[in-house]
DNA sequence: GTGGTCTAGACCACG
DNA sequence: GTGGTCTAGACCACC
């Protein structure tokens, strides 16, 4: 998978870095129990340092979206069932950008249309065997 | 319009006041032509540094959402027609819910009945004139 | 409040760190709403780079033991109610601990002797008003 | 005696299989004078490396818990007196075991009685002579 | 002033 | 080989 990160973003390069893994995830890119590159790869092919590349693993690690193993390194987790705090949080942002949106003029069944476009490019991991 | 910050978040302030007041717009709560309070006031109200509060109003004019006139202060401006940039911001961060939803295992039914449900909170405000 | 590390020791000093504050906090040295030291004070005190003394308070947040604000710095947490996570922590490191006195023939009552005595040296924070 | 590793702890698997035998000890699972697996026995059995178990038998050896005769493989030794240094140990652990249970809210008596609901599941050696 | 991030390079523990 | 830790020093954002 192809990693791409704006050095210049306001947005910390290890919230970049794990933005990108949890969207490859998502796509199918980087399927459960697939291994994600050491953690000094990764920051070799990124170009970034590896403590940086190891607090974006320790992230995800904590999200449950990979498991760190000793022996293996990092590997993709199967699909856990949502907790009650990812729904605040979805709906949280998902609040805010449809102010914005409302602002900028959009009407509701273009917002759904893009939301639905979005969520089109998923592939949950379910439906894999 | 009420605003409620949270002083151990990791969201700084200026963000937090920005986006409630992004919100309070969408959904009517602020109309089009309504002035916001002072910075003074607002710093006041809200018990934060009235530099912080400049710093939004600042923002929200550089997006076209308010105006600042030196006599009448700030007041909320009507709707404008989305920049492509917006599309872009916003087609972004919907693929990234998409994919955190689609990995805690919600279904995209689930996910556009939260989308809508959310987008139906906000008032347009051509519907006004 | 004293804050002694083992450089040498096999436990990290952001784990050294960690575990002397929450004994701190246990004991009552340091109260609940009380600041703790910046990060770079405590850094400097206790002869360590600033970025050990992040991580340690990035924890201890994350434990929900104190909050940072970016105006006020660290502040200690009122108590919260244990959670189920805990408890089983406690259960498996209660079971080795008593294995391993047992091997050494110790015996029940000094073992829960101990125990007592340890406890004894804490002050919950609901007795403080 | 069963054997349950987490490969994805972050507690070495050594010290995790070091812990099981002691635990194993302690319940009266192993009793004095009986014998281990063979180190490849065991690394078979747990799916680990031979190395890893060869560390292990070496610290609960250095720990005075087990006796290794090139002959008869490795068998637990009879319980020896607690030495100053266990004491210590065990001292420092229950502070800190204390502190986060009196800051998750446990009273003392709760905290007791999982004390010594532990300690009870052990068999101290003496009494099968 | 504060905390947050990042780097380059080092060393260690683990398996 | 892997990940984990630590350092010293830098720069930035926030308030």
């Amino acid at each position: 998978m192809i990693i791409s990160l704006d050095m210049s973003s306001d947005t910390p390069i290890y919230v970049q870095l794990r933005n990108q893994i949890v969207k490859g995830i998502g796509k199918g890119e980087l399927k459960a129990g697939e291994s994600l590159p050491s953690v000094r790869q990764m920051a070799q092919d990124a170009g970034i340092n590896s403590m940086t590349v190891n607090k974006t693993y320790q992230i995800l690690k904590a999200e449950g979206f990979i498991e760190i193993d000793r022996r293996k390194g990092a590997t993709v987790c199967p699909v856990r069932q949502g907790e009650g705090a990812f729904r605040e949080k979805l709906e949280a942002e998902l609040e805010l950008l449809s102010a914005e949106a409302c602002l900028k003029g959009m009407h509701k069944d273009e917002f759904l249309r893009i939301c639905e476009e979005m969520f089109k490019t998923m592939h949950p991991a379910e439906s894999e065997g």
